[in-house]
Order: structure tokens, then sequence, then C-alpha cells
DNA sequence: TGTGGCACTGCACAGCTGTGCAGTTGCCGC
DNA sequence: GCGGCAACTGCACAGCTGTGCAGTGCCACA
């Protein structure tokens, strides 16, 4: 015995009046009378109605709902990120249509429900999407992504990725490391390719030998294989994870597996800032990308909507000191430069 | 410039046919024949159409829209069941509307959606939210939390939180621990009170001193300042939290900032053995409530829908040895029951 | 009393889809 | 050639809302 919704229909047959006036009791700035006002608000909360935003979507063109798409949600970072934006949003009035880009689904799906705005937290935007949400007028919202390939408009919303890595790579330089690793994971999402060139750039500049790791998913996992891997010989005295997540299991694998004493034989540096890193029992010195201003920027730009030109916004990236890095000149210097 | 978005009369007009041939063109095991209907995929496919979920919503009186409620979407836990919740949905064909119940809006929102169902992951169920549930014809699904006041359907899925208190209490005992303490928030969610209340219960009828910490919110911070607390004097030898991230907080203070030596001079035990729990850096012995026995109860719940009969579903719980206990009848053994 | 203005109300349509029903077309058998 | 049948196809309506337009009643004013 399924109910069905309580429509505006029900409402007014129970107020005695027109079912525009129940449309209109529940719009603000429309015209009904204070009496009529009364008597519908009191039909609608007995019966429990609400305002069917399907419909009313329907009619007026013009959507509540905002698709976010994020694959990987426990990652510390992104559920961070994802927990600022639902609650941005809705207190804005906007709805989260959550899809899991890990979970198989078709991510066009969004657009089945006429999003105003597709926001991708993660994954790549793949070319399918972006040519529907140009046909279909949705305006597309990237965080840390590249630009889409054609010339579709997207509102792109980018932490300095290359500052980020020379931040990185300096504050290493400063504490005596001498043979870094820089440990990214398979996915060449632009951002974190950007993190990790900017790093090496800038290693090569000072002469400092460095090597690349390029292997596995982006997960806690991966940076543990990595420590693993990297520290089984030694000679490696500084590691940059391109994401907190990499680098704690750097950080955890170096400790507790290889019996590194971090900071003083080995130096462990992230890139996000995670809520997980700031805990004692990490400590991670990182790269913090505020997640108030991508949040701020985001909600900005849903709200801005598919009808303004698209911006694209860089956000400054600033260096978090802890405990992971060995303090500033307290290692032997750097070994001058040959030739 | 605001472009619409693509309507079935617009594909009929390209593929010369009419509307209604679109729409069966689109729905499985309609009538059309196959040259239709291949004219009307290929112009569709030009044209970016996706059929309007809305319309077809409102049509069916059938949505395939689940609400899922969640607050503190950085804990840990919570985080890792919105993930597997989310991917397992969309493999069912269902969409995931996200509410953040931190964020401040209104709960009720998610019914101008006409969702089939909602879904709470964390806090409580207002009365509010609750009868106009049951108005409107939508289910309620409560993770963990307990039955709604009036007589009102909903599935509850449970996990036997008084099981796992008692294992807990059962393995510090084992451990040789004589003056324990438990660490709740202030939030009196009821699956929290029933596991603190079923640990205490058990120290009692074992002649083991405990106390109850009982303040803030449910956060790695508030184990943090239960710890710095608690363990100011000597005495208290094992605690249990509630909730993997109180216990996480309290692990980390004890080690960093307090001194203990976890679990040689404490013993640590917490409960839903989120993911960070198993992190090298932590070792947390923990009550695992099945992830995933978790999800699949959820699913079905949602995927019988509102006209079937509710069911309560409870989970069993299992107890995993990490490292944050002393190994059993390691310490000294208990004092005798004075008497 | 007649008239204009005002506040309110209801009708009817648009917005987009799914589907029952009736109509059309083509084909086959006699 | 003609009836019958099957396969399609289009019309029209339902599902729920917002809103332009016309209509109603009332009051004030000449």
């Amino acid at each position: 015995m399924t109910r069905r919704f309580v429509s505006a229909a029900d409402v007014a047959r129970r107020a005695g009046v027109s079912r525009s006036a129940v449309s209109r009791a529940f719009t603000p700035g429309a015209q009904v009378s204070e009496a009529a006002r009364k008597r519908i608000q009191e039909a609608a909360e007995d019966l429990g109605y609400r305002v069917n935003r399907l419909a009313r979507t329907l009619h007026q063109q013009r959507s509540d709902l905002v698709g976010v798409v994020g694959g990987n949600l426990v990652n510390p970072y992104i559920s961070a990120q994802l927990e600022a934006l639902s609650a941005g949003l809705q207190r804005r009035g906007l709805q989260c249509l959550l899809l899991n880009s890990g979970g198989g689904g078709d991510l066009a799906a969004l657009l089945d429900y006429r999003v105003r705005s597709v926001v991708l937290l993660s994954g790549a935007a793949p070319d399918e999407l972006v040519r529907l949400c140009a046909r279909n007028g949705a305006r597309m919202v990237l965080i840390g992504r590249p630009a889409p390939p054609e010339g579709t408009s997207a509102d792109l919303i980018l932490a300095d990725s290359a500052a980020g890595g020379r931040l990185a790579a300096r504050r290493l330089i400063a504490a005596g490391c001498r043979n870094v690793a820089v440990v990214q994971s398979a996915s060449r999402t632009s951002a974190k390719v950007d993190r990790a060139d900017a790093f090496c750039t800038e290693m090569q500049a000072a002469g400092v030998t460095f090597t690349r790791w390029a292997e596995g998913p982006n997960s806690y996992d991966t940076g543990c294989s990595a420590a693993r891997v990297l520290l089984a010989q030694p000679g490696i005295d500084g590691i940059f994870g391109v994401t907190d997540e990499l680098a704690l299991g750097v950080l955890n694998t170096a400790r507790s597996e290889m019996g590194r004493d971090v900071p003083r034989s080995l130096s462990v540096i992230g890139f996000d800032d995670a809520p997980v890193s700031a805990w004692a029992s990490h400590g991670l010195t990182t790269i913090r990308q505020s997640l108030s201003q991508l949040t701020e920027a985001t909600l900005d730009a849903v709200e801005r909507g598919p009808s303004s030109v698209p911006r694209t916004v860089r956000l400054p990236v600033t260096l978090v000191e802890r405990c992971s890095v060995s303090p500033r000149g307290a290692a032997a210097p750097l070994r001058p430069e040959a030739g």
C-alpha cells in the first residue's frame, strides 16, 4: 500500500481554494490574501505537503541540483572537500547530487537530472561528459584538473601546484637532503604531475639527485609500497609525496617497517594538508592548499551558473611546518656543484 | 546565452518522427521499428540528448533518487560508509542525493525531490522528518539509530552494539586491566550509548573500577582532550573509545603527549574498524562492524522500497586484534573481589 | 448611481515525459 | 481483389508546478 506524495491539489481541496492559490502561497512575492495564505499553510502543515521541486524545475528551466563527482571518497582530503562543499551548497539552497566515479556508474547520468553544474573533485573529465555538458548548457567546474580538450568552457579552480612543488623542493634542500625521491601515483592527473615536475626542475637546478616513482593508484598503500622499494637500499634522505595520503604511507612505513628515524635520517613532505596529517601520530610537514578558499571559489562558480563567462582561479599555497622534515640547515651542507 | 537542455521534441524533429517514438526508443521493451530506433538514436547522439529523469519521475510516480543524510563526513568511518553506499546505489541505477546534516540545512528538503527513501548515516532523526516521510510514503532507513518514537515504520540496520561493548570489556579484562575508562561523546546516539553501557555492565560484573567520559562532539580532538584529563593522574590502565575516531585521539595523545607506552602501560581499544585504524602508525585493536554487510543491508532496504514491510537487521561484530592492547594474561592478574 | 481602480482568484497553458487507444500501413492467405 | 492480422505510429492525456491573463467583487469617488 504505497502512499503517494502529497500534491498541491490535495492541499487546495483541503483549504477550499484553487491549486494556483497553493502555488502562490509557496512562492515568495506572489499575490495571495493573508487569510488564504494562512488557511493554505495550515492545510499543508496537516498533510505534510512540500513543493515538488521536480515539477518546479521542469517548469522553470532552472535547477537547484548540483552534480558532484568524486572518486575515492575515503581519501581524507577529498572527504574534507566534500564536507565543506556539501555544507556550502545547502547553505545557498542548492542540493548535492553525489556521483562516485569509482562506482563504475555513468557520469553522464547526472545530466538526466538536469543539474545546473557539474563539479569534478577527482578523476579526469571524460570527453563524453564534457561534450554533453556543452550541448545541454550545464556548466562544468573542474577542481585541480586541466582544461578540457576542445574549446569547451569550464570554470577552472587550481591550486598553484608548480609553486607548491618548488616550495617542497626548497624545503628539502634547506634540510640538507642530497638524494631525494618524488612519489606520485600512476594516475596522470595534471595537478599531481605539475607538482612532481616543478619539484624535479627545482632539484635539478640545485644539482640534487632525484628519482621518480609513479605506480599504482593514489592511496595510502601505494605510499607504503613506494617506501619499501625506495628505502630498501640506503641513500635516499628525502621524499616528497605529491599527496598527503601518499606521504603518510611513506612516513609510516619508513618509521615502523624500514626502521628509519624521521626526520633525523629521512625527511618526508606532503601536499594538501588533510586533517589526519596534523594528528600527533604523524606530524607531517606539508604544502597546504586552503580548503576554505577552494570551497569558496567552487561555490562562487556554481552560483554564477552556466550563463556566466567561465573563469580560472589560481589559489596560493603555503608551507606548513610540522616535524617530518629536518630543521633548516641542520644537516651537512650540499655538496658543491661539479664543475 | 544560456542554452536549454535538449528535449525529446528536439530529437523527434531531427529524426522526423513523433515525440512518442523518441520516448519509446528510450524505453526498454517498447514497440518501435528497428529503423526508427536507429534513426532516433543517431539524432539523440548528435544532439547530446538524455532522457529527463525529472519529467519521467513526475509521470511514473517512482523516483530513483535516494536521500543520504550524513553529518561529519570527515569521520573516517562515515566517509567509508558513504563511499560504499554511493557506489552500491549507482550500481543499481539509483542516485544519491547527499545532505550534510552539519550544514544547518533543512533535512526535509530531501522530500522536495521526491526521494524514494531517506538513509540516515548519522545524527538523530528529527521527528519532523519522520512525520513527513510517513505522510508522503517515503521509507526511512536508519543506520545504528534507535527506532523512531511513534509507531512509524522504518528499516533499522544495527550493529550489535551491546555485544561489541562486552567484547571490548572482556578483552581489556583479559589484558589484566584493573582501572578502566570509557570515552564517549556528549552526543547520546543510542548505538554509542549501548556500547558504553554494555561495557560498563561487563566491567561491573567483573569487579573492575571504571569511569565514564562523555563530553564534546564525536571527534578526534575529543579523544585527545579525554586522554589529557584521564591520564593526568596515574591509575588508568585501559581505555575504550566507543568510536575509532575517539580511540585514535586517545591513543595518539597518550603516546606523544602523556608519555605512555601503549600497550605496555596502557591498553586502548576502539569500535568501527575505520581504514585509518589499520595504518601502521596506529595499529588500533578494535571492534569491527563489517562495512560490506552494513552496506549490503542498506542497499537491500532501499531497493525493497517504501511499499515493503520494514525490517530490522542486526549485524554481528568481531574483535580485530592489532597492537594497542596488552596480550591476554600478560599483566598482573585481577585483584580478587573485595568480600 | 455609474465608473474606475484595486486586490484577489481561477482558468488555462507550458514545461517534458510515458502510455492507452485508435488509426495507419504493409503483408499474407484465400 | 479482399479480408484479416500484425506491426507501427501518433494523438491525447496524466503527472505537478508556476504564471499570464481575464474575471470577480469591493471600495472610493465623481
